[in-house]
Order: C-alpha cells, then structure tokens, then sequence
DNA sequence: CATGAATGAGACTTCATTCAT
DNA sequence: AATGAATGAAGTCTCATTCAT
C-alpha cells in the first residue's frame, strides 16, 4: 500500500488526463489504475470537475515555480534569460512530461473554473513580461508578444509530444538545437 | 432544408470536435446543431468513430492539397518552398481554422484506426522530404526533420489556436513577421 | 424481378419470424432478403404487427385446410381419421416448414390480436372434436382433449426442429415410425 | 430491501424471457420488476447476451441435476428408469416452470454462445444413453434417440406450455395419464 | 478513512414508420 | 407502386456520484 492515495489519484489522473483527455478519462478507470475505490476519489475530490481544476492549478504553479527557480534578477540580459526560462522549462518537462502535456491540452477547455483560467493568465504574464523587456531593449523581434509565446512553447510542446509518443529520441543535442531554433526565432 | 445534410453533419462536428474534443461532443449535439435527426447521422456514418476518422483523413487530405497546390517543384530554392508551403498553410486555415484545430487535437488519439494514422504520416513525409533536402543543401540547421516540423508546426498551430480565442487579431503583418520567425528558427 | 413482391415479403418475413422471433427480426431485414425497399412492405401491411397477424391467420388457415384435405368423412374409424391427419401435417411440412415452426413459436404471444388467436382456436376445435370421438368411441385414451393434442403436435414439432436444424435427417422409415408412436401414445 | 438483488434480477429475467423471449424483453423491463436499477443489473452480467447465456446454462445444470437426482442406477430396468426421469422433469417444472419453457424456447437461438450450446448438448447426451440402452434392451422401438427424445420432450414441454397458459389444469390423474402415454408412445 | 454496490441520467445506436420523390 | 432518406422514440450500456457498511 502507498503512503499517500492522494498522490496516487493525481498521479494517475494526471497522466490519464493528458492522454485520452478529460471526457476521454472515467472516474473508474483513474480508481482502477491508482488502486483505490471509487468513492475513495470522493473523499479527497468533490467532483471529477474540481479534481481537474485542482490539477491544473497545481501544474501551473509548479511549473511556475520551476520556470522561475534560480532566475537571473542580477542581469538584465534577456538572451540569457530565455535560455535560464527555456532549460527551466526542459527540467520540469523532464520531471513530469505528463503536466506539460496535460497544461497544453486542456487550456481553455469548457470545464475549467474561472480560478484556473485567472492562473493559467498570471502565469503567462510573467513570459510576456519577458518577453516585452526583450522588444523595448531591442533585442527581440517586435510582434505582439502572445504571438511570441505561441511560437516558442507551441514549438515546445510539440517537440516533447513527438518525444513522448516515441517518435523522437530525447537527446541533450537536439534540445540545444531546438533552443537555439526557439532563440533565433525570435531574437532580432 | 439544406441540400446536403452530409455536409452540414460534418461542419458541425468538425467544430464542436475540435472545440470540446471527440469525447466531449455527443451525437445529440451534433445532430441538434446540424438540424436533423440523431437517426440520421447513423444513415451517413456508421458510428461516432467512423465519423471521426472520415473527418480526420478528409481534413488531411485536403490540408494536403491545399500545401502541394502550386508548388515551385521548378526552384531548388528551399527557402522559396518553405515559404510557399507556410502561405499555403495560412491559406487552409482562412478556409477553415478548424480543420487546423481538429488535425492537431485528434492527432495519434485512441480512437484513431489505422488508415487515419497512416494518411497522417503520409502527409508528414512530404514536409520531411523538403526539410531533408533543406539539410542536405546546407541551408536548414541540421536536426531530426521531425523535431523541425514540430518546431514550425507546433508554432503555426499555437499561433491559430489563440487567434481562434480570440486573444489576438489576426493581421498580415503578424502573419508575415510570424512566417519570419518560422525561417529564422530553423535556417543556419 | 420478381412478380410478386407481397410474396416475397411474406416468405422472407415467415422464415426470419420462424428462425429469430417476432422482435428478433426487423423490417430492415425483411426488406433487404426480400429486396424491395422499407417503404414497400408499409404499401402491402399496416405495421410490423399487422404482417405477422396477417401470416399467423394465413399460416393457420393453410395448414388447416390441408389437414382437412380429403378427410375421410366416410369412415367413423378414429384410427384411419388420426393417421389421415398426421400425414397431412407432414405434407404440409414438407411444403413449408417455416410456416409449421413459425405458428409454433408465436402462438399465444403478446402481439396477436384477437382475431389472430380465434383463429387459432378453431383451428384446435378441429382436431379436438376428432380426439373426443375416438375417446367416446374408447379407443383413445381418457385424457382432456387437449392434453392429448398438446402430446401429438407437441411431439410432432419438435421432431420437425431437430429436422430443421440439422440434428436429424427425415426420412419415410423416421416419420413412419413417429406415427406409430403417437398413435400408440394415445390410443387405449 | 431484499437479500440478493442478483437472485430477483435472475428470477426476474427468467419468467419475462419464457414469456415474451429474448428480444422481447429489455433491460428497463427486468430492472423495474426486479426494482433494480438499470445499472444494477449491469454490475451483476456483462451485457444482456451474457445474462440470458448464464441463465441458459444454469437451467440446464438445474434441470440436469434434478433429472440425475436418486436416480435407480443399482436396476437396469429402463421403464423404471424411464418413470425416474419423467417424474423427476414433472417435479423440475413444478419448482420452476418458467425455467423448463424458458429452455424450450431459448435453444438453438442465435444469441447463445458456445458453451451454452454444449452445456445442452451435454444433457441431451444423458437422456441418449438411457434410451439407446432401452433400444438394446429390445424394450424401447428402434428409432434414433434424437427422434425419441423429441417425442417425450416435445410432449411434455406443449404440456406444461399449456398449463401454464392457464388452459389445462394440472392434476396428478392428468400427469399419470401422461407420463403413460410418453411410456407407451416409446416403448415396443 | 475506505470501499464498491447501487443508481439514473444520459451516452451511443437501432428501428418502426413516414413521406417526398 | 416503389423507394430509401429522415426521424425520434426506445433500446443497450456507461459513468459520475452517493451511501451503507
């Protein structure tokens, strides 16, 4: 028996999540493969709603939190911080593939609250923030810097998608290649 | 009445599947929105999956006519073809944002046979072919071909999926300044 | 093509009733083996359960007017009278076993009408006025008619179903010998 | 609340399958006699197919049983023996009539499976051994056992059929008369 | 806390029947 | 007369959720 069911539920939910979906997961199937029983679920998740809410929120904040760990405040270099964010964000990949993909899929989506939306917006305040700073000092191409984002973490999320699906072999090569690809494409 | 009730059934579940996912749409949504009866669906389609994979491989099949339309097979100039194909795939995507939206959420999903996997991969050998041939030329950087789609393609998605929204407008200088950026990231 | 699509109808629709039950079959079937159009069977029957009234009462009204064939009203020998009978019945099989099969099996059931089962019942008043009178006569054994029919016809049907269903091969020596069983179960 | 949902939905299932067959009968039917829920019925059988098979098979293992119980194995007397399992079939039926008419109009039909179809086989072959030893014996007529099986069967099952329609009444005179019969339509 | 039997709303799908052609 | 597309009621089955143990 684990310590933690909890952690069991939201490990297994998450990965589940980012596989088949929301609507694509039942609440079975998640008991099933945390080897709980299905009202156990109940006991530390009001709904199969709040449970994906509370997921996500959480993804963001750590990824958050990874994204800004060790940032480097002392510089004003915007080339050095993209490449602290973008290894930030290849360390949290590496630790739970399954919360980026799980982010990246279920954005925006009907069932999330109002909460997750307002946090899933600060987080990307702090990349436009970023970003923003690079096009004032004029380093970075001046497009809006939403799109700027889109370019980079779709770029992103993509790669780990194919990575994930076995269709490409992680390497630390090829992840410095494709930093340098998300720099050079938006750098001046 | 419409003419073609067939059309009208796939329009709309072409929407709401890339809007709320396969899972998350219900024959009785679809049906409700494309004004016919549940019963009719069933006389076009077999089952909910069979639906999904007409839509799946019809979409591809033309998102891949609409790229190869026009081609400059005359040029060797990579750079001219990767843009061609890049306008092309704008062009697709003003027909129909959601056919771009469907394709990548639907993509590699379980519901999936094998004939839609198989058009989906087909289709991606064409863009490996000329990236390859951008490698070999010297002028694209060189990494897996899969990891430069995904980079390109990761990006143009993202791109349209926050146009779709609606937390940018669309304009031809961002889509210009985007295709840039697109080149940037994977030219040497 | 064939001349006669009603009957067409009708023997497609009395074999599948026979073989799967009344709710076992449906009007597509019918009209896919009989090859005419849904529509068509509504131009010859009301409903579904107008058809199967309609066969009930011809199917009842065949046998009955071929075991009544050449009776031979003559003789007041019980014995010649129930071998008369019998023959019939097996006559009659051999022209159509699906109509001896499919009386069986709908008998009594939920979607005949009155009419359906009058029909039937006088069909019986025949041969329970033949059984009373070899019971006055005291060649038959003193059992309520019916009872006595349900041992003959029991028997005789079901013999006809492993017949059918392939469990065994009819033959003049078989039926012969059956006969004579069912005469020796209730004579005295 | 009673005891055991699985019995009454079993029970349940069985007389509403004896008297209006498989196809039928449905689901919500069997749930709301049985005052289960729709979904009950689902924890306890895979799918109806599956419910009418196990029911199939446990009837026929009932039947079987009753059939073999003190049965007079030390005689090699077959009219006893003979008497043994037709008493023993009357009291089957008087335990569970809906089982006997049930069987009757369940076999052979497209939705058993394999086992159940053997499970049947394998009781016929019981009743077989005993009336071919009889035949040897020179004491039973000599026809195919399937063909005398079908006569005592068919008889007794049209019997019960009867009764159970409520046009015979049951009495102990009747069921000796009968039984007499069955015995003399067999033997030499 | 933990469980899983129980539930009914709602999912996918079928089918008797209608109707425009 | 003949058709089959169209329909929605009703069938089989699933699943989020509850609750007695």
């Amino acid at each position: 028996m684990t310590i933690n069911k909890q952690h069991d539920i939201l490990s297994v939910a998450l990965k589940l999540f980012a596989e088949r979906g929301y609507d694509g997961t039942t609440i079975p199937m998640i008991a099933k493969k945390a080897k709980v029983g299905t009202g156990t679920l109940y006991h530390y998740f009001k709904s199969k709603e709040s449970l994906v809410n509370f997921l996500f929120q959480s993804c963001i904040e750590k990824f958050s939190e990874v994204m800004q760990k060790d940032f480097p405040y002392s510089t004003t270099d915007v080339p050095e911080q993209f490449r602290h964010v973008f290894f930030q964000m290849v360390k949290f990949t590496k630790i739970d593939i399954h919360a980026l993909l799980f982010i990246d899929s279920h954005v925006n989506q009907y069932y999330l609250n109002e909460q997750s939306n307002k946090v899933f917006n600060d987080f990307l305040n702090v990349l436009r923030e970023l970003l923003d700073k690079g096009i004032v000092q004029g380093v970075i191409v001046n497009l809006p810097s939403d799109a700027l984002i889109a370019i980079v973490y779709g770029a992103f999320v993509r790669l780990y998608k194919i990575i994930e699906a076995g269709e490409l072999e992680e390497s630390e090569e090829i992840i410095n290649g494709v930093e340098e690809c998300c720099w050079n494409a938006i750098r001046i």
